[in-house]
DNA sequence: ATAACTCGTTGACTTTGGTTAAGAAAAGCT
DNA sequence: AGCTTTTCTTAACCAAAGTCAACGAGTTAT
């Protein structure tokens, strides 16, 4: 198991170096997992022992309203995926964790990571520069909700996050958007045809 | 000046207790301002060098889209009030932060809070905890675009945050709800002919 | 191979929101 | 008080989104 991706990425944080005895002490306390799609990492109402690191995939997280599925967010390649409220605090999670396609993660246990914070002090900074770099991902979500149309927020997620338009199937995009998959299909006829 | 509030709300997040002496200490670092109806304590482009503690009144957090006000925030009595990017990256601000009625805060600079965690580190966790509720704020706040309606969210509104209604003028809440002046309107026609 | 299912599209219809413009109501000012 | 400015409402019209239903292409299962 190579968590060399896991690594490079968290040089991009913080500068830590790892000897090969800390690499042996990583993959010990870092199991690499693969799951098949649609498999599910978190259900409504648990409390979420584990946060991941996305080695290959991609995994959704959404919430289940009145039976309806409502996409808040989707983690693909070297993104962190931790559901916070649930993790940090020990409360129920309000949202739900799907492998879209079959998927290749770090899984790291809540208490994992308390050894390795102890091991490794530096990764404190670390879980804070994650945790703000979630945030303003949401605050950015936010500012698209609140000041784009929803064919504004399509051509918004055309240019910035574009590799999603091709993996992601339309009708999970369309909650993501928050509108309906007649919708989208509707929105993009128009911009497509322009 | 009297930090009372402000010491009772940390007690909310962490055991801590100051002494007479510690105290002296935190009115020297922590100034009480008092701000006017309009004043901007931030403006896009600026890098945020303050973060607040809100006594009294209300702060609107907004972007400038196209000349156009939307609004991603409000911040009531006994919130933390900080931009994060700006502050803890230096980057420069995509909102601004504007005191919509008259306003005391305990402002707190980006140099006194790092003299104040050498004096009193477990205030490092406090920073991580509103961190923490910060981003639960916007997670909510994506989940009601992804799953509700403009009327939807309006009683939402109502009824987890039932004292915006009356202190807030229409025109920002519509903002807020990413709607429409004219929309809102109508929609509390709708709701209320009910 | 065929049946069942999933996913995307389209049409018809209704509801809702955006826009522009006008005016009413409320708040602030001298 | 009277005047001005700000805020909210209403109307008319158009564009867009929701809903329901049907259909077809593509996939999966048996």
């Amino acid at each position: 198991m190579d968590l060399s991706p896991l690594i490079n990425h968290i040089r991009n944080y913080i500068s830590l170096e790892f000897s090969d005895a800390d690499l042996l002490l990583l993959q010990e306390y870092i199991p690499i997992v693969h799951y098949k799609k649609g498999s599910i990492l978190l259900k409504e109402g648990e409390i979420s022992k584990d946060s991941y690191f996305n080695f290959r995939g991609c995994v959704r997280m959404f919430y289940n309203i009145n039976g309806v599925e409502k996409t808040a967010n989707f983690y693909t390649e070297n993104k962190f995926i931790t559901v916070f409220d649930s993790y940090t605090q020990k409360k129920p999670s309000e949202v739900y964790l799907e492998c879209i396609e079959d998927c290749t993660l770090a899984k790291i246990s809540f208490d994992s990571e308390q050894e390795l914070l102890k091991k490794f002090p530096k990764l404190e900074v670390l879980s804070r520069l994650i945790l703000e770099e979630e945030l303003s991902t949401y605050q950015n979500i936010v500012a698209t909700f609140v000041s784009l149309s929803p064919e504004e927020r399509y051509v918004n997620l055309m240019e910035n996050r574009p590799e999603l338009l091709n993996r992601i199937p339309q009708y999970y995009l369309s909650s993501y958007l928050g509108v309906s998959p007649e919708s989208l299909s509707r929105i993009r006829k128009r911009i497509f045809s322009k």
